[in-house]
DNA sequence: CTTAAATATTTCAAGCTTGAATTATATGTC
DNA sequence: GACATATAATTCAAGCTTGAAATATTTAAG
């Protein structure tokens, strides 16, 4: 009986590929909407805001690798998006002693101030958004996440 | 009793944005990694795979703005695409009858044989990133994803 | 010290993406 | 027919993204 096997092996490729494009579905809606709404209330853009994001957790700044690593994205692009923030004076770099190759690039005042506003108005953002999810959804649908997210570290790994 | 009850709406929204950044980054890690796959094996994209795709199900072709409501797109990013196609004899463009403005978009004979290969190769990528995921895992995400979607759904219409 | 290898970043070309402006055509109203 | 409005695409500028190549600097080996 190896005909039943191979079938449901099939079925589950499929399964898994409407999963994926599901999954996909509902985090580009989202995402979409959070773009829209930096564009319309901030002229600001999510890369943006993922740089500040992440300079904002870390007050003793962070070296440029350490932020494309961070948010897994290439070097190159970081150079451009902190070129624009610094020039607009929410960011800047400053030199390491002893490493002349490297900076490392702090909000300024202005730019943590800024951020501040960003922040509270995106965790408002995704609670409306996500509002049609009680607690038990959000509950739920975390820990199906924290599975799928250690299956693809496992992969990752094997 | 209002601060517990304030307490736990607080909660909430950090949890919702919690499940939003673990949805983000599974769907990026995914993604990622069928960009790097597209372009390893085939040297093709992921808005080119999209655009293919979007082709091959409807065989009588479809128009420019049929194309961009479909996959979520600005029609601007949709001309660009479909130029490329063309030039490489993947797609073409067919006068409509009755319509100058507008022209059907249809996978040429070699496009069809193309985009079948990069099909077969895509669902078996699928199959092996989330390989990590049994059937109970793939049923049980994709009704969390359904009900999330149509959390979404209800959002935009209310 | 000198050379080789590793590290940190920037530059670059190519492609994706958007929204706004533009061009062309079609449709409805008088 | 003439006019306004709606529809279909394209063009454009600006920004994001990548991987590869180029620069600069540091570290390790000899």
């Amino acid at each position: 009986m190896t005909a039943p096997a191979a079938k449901r092996s099939a079925d589950l490729s499929k399964e898994r590929l409407r999963l994926w494009l599901k999954l996909l579905k509902a985090s580009k809606a989202i995402e979409d909407e959070v773009r829209r709404r930096l564009r319309n209330d901030y002229g600001s853009t999510l890369p943006r805001f993922d740089v500040m994001s992440a300079l904002d957790r870390a007050p003793d700044g962070l070296k440029m690798s350490e932020i494309s690593k961070r948010l897994r994205v290439s070097n190159g692009n970081i150079t451009g998006i902190v070129d624009k923030l610094a020039e607009e004076g929410l960011a800047l770099r400053v030199p390491i002693p002893g490493d002349r190759r490297a900076h490392l690039v702090r909000l300024t005042g202005k730019g943590r101030e800024v951020f501040e506003g960003h922040a509270l108005a995106h965790e408002a953002w995704i609670n409306e958004i996500l509002s049609g999810l009680d607690v038990a959804d959000v509950d739920g649908m975390t820990r199906r996440l924290d599975h799928l997210s250690a299956a693809l570290e496992g992969d990752a790994d094997a």
